[in-house]
DNA sequence: GTTAATTTTTAGACTAGTCTAAAAAAAGTT
DNA sequence: AACTTTTTTTAGACTAGTCTAAAAATTAAC
């Protein structure tokens, strides 16, 4: 087995995350923004990653990962999904509170250690912040049918899901207005303007940002 | 607070660990073995070190640590102890198995996660392999009058009470003999010529070479 | 379709940690 | 005290990962 570093790691899981929603190769510049660093440290670290077969690359091409480099990231995210859930779940630490920690527990190497723990934790399904975590075998379970807050139209009613959950100051405003998962919301109103989101929730209005009901999924009524 | 490499926290606590059994400073080769490198590795090492003032050193003197060295070669040394308590007693690892898993874990950097694994651990005081626990001030309680197996004398019954635990085949030899912590023996024999050990355990005699001997902790009764 | 702006790569440098080989210091031996 | 052996340090090199600045390729604009 492929022994990797953090580093490379991070790149993997990275490249990964930024395919779930970009169709076709990521580049350059947009894999250098997310890891906070220069666009000449990931071309060297590209030209590396597509020596070890992780992912393929071509020269102003951007990359896509490879079946290998995809098995590795979801190793990956299943192990940093998991560590959240026992900080959570065992340790009582808050959802936004976790994250940084996962990021350092994520790179632990043994697939023993990995498995034993999901069955420690009951083999849970998601995270604490309602993001489904691989299995075994690397698959993600499709989530109940879910849609971005920013997404919805107005009169619909719908259920909490799933929180970005690398912005401890967002988790923590999600705190202080008490939205949690399973909070039942429903769709009062939108600005055409700004595409703000009026909700209504226990009984009480709140207005979100159009970024931040990007970072927010429900699932419809 | 002071951030330290994973290179740096090893070379801490090597230093340490090598302190606990020798008088004076620790000599460059000898914690060039302990670490597997070379000396002139350990050199360049030891004036990074000496320069962050977790260490003192002089050319061809040798080091000691400082007392911020020493809390540091503690907390990591906690970490690891606590880790392996709870892959053995949460995740039901054998204590054969933990220490490498431990050695990673242990440079999780996070006062609060070791601080609640912790207390989910109820507070251990020993480890699986009989080692003391610091505790968040970094302290060690004193174990109760403990002895090498090594230094036993013929006629003597005593408790098991603590193993090194760095070598899994050891580990893997003590368990096919079916010692473990609190297993009763009596000292049967020793040979002068080669300084084995006979004992009597579960009614069954076993002999031990000193090398074993020195690795094996006992409580005299 | 030529020029301008943007993206990406290359070239060269830096730090951390390691190595080998050689020099210097310390310790041991007659 | 002089010679030998061992220990330790220095000097120079290498890899991984990063950076800045400049060159090259691609894309956008006119
Ligand atoms: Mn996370
Ligand atoms: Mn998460
Ligand atoms: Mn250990
Ligand atoms: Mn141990």
């Amino acid at each position: 087995m492929l022994r990797l570093t953090q580093s490379e790691e991070n790149y993997l899981k990275a490249i990964f995350t930024l395919s779930q929603d970009a169709e076709g190769a990521i580049s350059t510049n947009e894999l250098a923004e997310k890891m906070l660093t220069k666009a000449s440290s990931v071309t060297d670290m590209l030209k590396k990653l597509c020596e070890k077969e992780l992912l393929e690359y071509q020269k102003y091409q951007g990359c896509a990962l490879t079946n290998t480099g995809k098995s590795h990231a979801l190793a990956i995210i299943r192990k940093h999904r998991l560590w959240e859930t026992f900080l959570v779940d065992k340790l009582s630490f808050g959802w936004d509170e976790v994250h940084e920690i996962a990021e350092q527990l994520e790179h632990i190497q043994s697939t023993e250690l990995t498995d034993r723990l999901d069955e420690f934790l009951g083999f849970p399904k998601v995270d604490p912040h309602g993001e489904p975590i691989p299995g075994k075998d690397g698959r993600i379970e499709s989530v109940s049918n879910r849609i971005l807050l920013s997404e919805a139209v107005v009169g619909m009613k719908g259920i909490i899901m799933g929180v970005e959950d690398d912005q401890t100051e967002f988790l923590q405003y999600l705190n202080k207005i008490g939205l949690h998962l399973g909070t039942p919301i429903d769709i009062v109103d939108k600005l055409s303007f700004d595409g703000s989101i009026i909700v209504n929730m226990d009984g009480r209005q709140i207005q979100f940002s159009i970024t931040i009901a990007k970072q927010i999924s429900i699932k419809p009524l």
